[in-house]
DNA sequence: CAAAAAAGTGAAGGCTGATTCACTATTTTG
DNA sequence: CAAAATAGTGAATCAGCCTTCACTTTTTTG
C-alpha cells in the first residue's frame, strides 16, 4: 500500500523545508549569494547537502525561492502604502522612504539580492524583481497624474529611476557600516525627496 | 648581456597587449562578463591562452583594465560637459542625457560592466567606477548650489541616486532589445528630466 | 516485528574554466 | 652562427562547488 506521511512526519518535513529557506536567507544576508554555498546552507540547517535536494531541485532553485519570499514581502508593504491614504505625493514619498528605512534597517535582504549578482537563473529572478517593484512604483505615478499631482511622464522611466535611485543610494552604506541613525535618518530623508521632486517635477524642463 | 627587445619587437608587444584588451571588450560587450572566457579572449587575439599570462597575472587584472579604461573614456565625456559653459541644469541635464545616448547606441560597455556583475575582484573595481561616476555628479550639483539654481541638499544622496536612476532606465534597454530611436530618445528625454527635476526640486518636499 | 518505503548521509563524481608548465619558436647577443 | 634569453603554445593541472548516488537510518505498513 501507497506510504502515507503521518501528520508529525509531514511537519518535521515543512520544518526542514523552512529551516533549509532560512539558513539561506540567512547566509546571503550575511555574505551575499557570492559565499552562500549550498554545503553551508546544509550545515546552518542541520541536514546534509544531499538533504537539500530532496527539498529543491538546485541551488538556483533554492535562491529563487528566497528572493522571492523575501521580495514578496516587500512588495506587500510598499503596496500597503501605495494603496493607502494621502495624496500621491505623499505615498510616494512613504514608499520610498520606508523601504530605504526597512533596507537600512538590514538584515533584510531583498536587498543584498537587488545589489548582486550571480548565476543566470538567480540573475533572471532579481531582474524580474527590480521590474515588480517598478510596477509598484507606476502605480502611484499613475494615480497622481490622474490626480493632476503628477505632470505627464514617461511612467515606465520614472519608475526604473526610482528603483534605481534608492538602490544605489543604499548600496554603499547598506553592506560595511552602519552609519549612526541620524545619518541614516537623513539618507532617507535626501533619498525619497529626490525621487519625490522628480516625478513631482518631471517634464517641466524639456 | 641583458636582454634588450628591439623596436619593432616592443611594438609587437604593445600591439599583443592592445589585441588582448580588445579583444576582451568586444567579448564583453557583446555577451557580458559571464561569457567572457580566457581561452576566447585568447583566440580572439590570436594567441594562446598562456600568452595572456605574460600581459595580464590573471582574468581579473586583465578585465579590470578593460573596464578602466572604457569607464576612463566616459568619464573624460562627463568631464567636459560638466565643466563646459551653460546653467549647472543644462550641464547636468545634458551630461545624463549624453551618458544614456551613449549607453544607448553601444556597443559601448562601460555598461555591461555598470550592470552586470562577477567575480569579487572586477566587482569592487566596477564599486568604484560608480563611485568616479558620482563624484562627476557631485561636482555640478555642488556648483549648482553655489549658483543658488538648486536648493541645498545632500549632494552624495543626490549623485547616487543619479547614477543610480540612468543605471536602471538603461538595464532593460540596453542589452536585448535596440528600441527604435524614437523610443530612444524619449528615454532619453525622461532620464534626464527626471535627473533634473530631483536636483532642482530636492529639499523641497520634506 | 519483518518487509517496504522514504528520508538522510557525505564522500565521490563532474563540470566549468582559470592557471600552470614543459616544451617549441623566435629574438637577441657576442 | 651558436648560445642565451624571451615569447608563445596548449594540453594537463588545479580549484571550487554543485550534484549524485550507494548506503544507512528512520518511518510506515501489514
Amino acid at each position: 500500500m501507497a506510504y502515507q506521511r503521518s501528520e508529525k512526519m509531514q511537519q518535521r518535513l515543512a520544518a526542514n523545508r523552512e529551516r533549509i529557506l532560512g539558513a539561506a536567507r540567512k547566509l546571503v544576508s550575511k555574505g551575499g549569494l557570492r559565499e552562500a554555498r549550498m554545503g553551508t546552507v546544509a550545515t546552518e540547517a542541520g541536514l546534509s547537502t544531499g538533504a537539500l535536494y530532496r527539498y529543491f531541485p538546485s541551488k538556483a532553485d533554492l535562491f529563487v525561492d528566497v528572493l522571492n519570499a523575501a521580495v514578496d514581502h516587500e512588495i506587500l508593504i510598499l503596496d500597503q502604502i501605495i494603496e493607502g491614504p494621502g495624496s500621491a505625493r505623499e505615498r510616494l514619498r512613504n514608499a520610498v522612504a520606508s523601504f530605504v528605512r526597512r533596507a537600512l534597517r538590514g538584515p533584510n535582504l531583498a536587498y543584498a539580492f537587488i545589489a548582486e549578482p550571480t548565476e543566470a537563473d538567480v540573475d533572471s529572478a532579481r531582474m524580474l524583481c527590480r521590474k515588480q517593484f517598478g510596477e509598484v512604483f507606476k502605480r502611484i505615478i499613475r494615480t497622481g497624474i490622474a490626480n493632476h499631482e503628477f505632470p505627464e511622464q514617461d511612467v515606465d522611466a520614472s519608475a526604473a529611476c526610482i528603483v534605481g535611485a534608492f538602490t544605489e543610494a543604499l548600496v554603499g552604506p547598506i553592506a560595511p557600516s552602519t552609519r549612526g541613525t541620524k545619518n541614516q535618518d537623513r539618507l532617507i530623508d535626501a533619498v525619497s525627496s529626490f525621487c519625490v521632486a522628480a516625478v513631482v517635477g518631471a517634464g517641466t524642463d524639456a
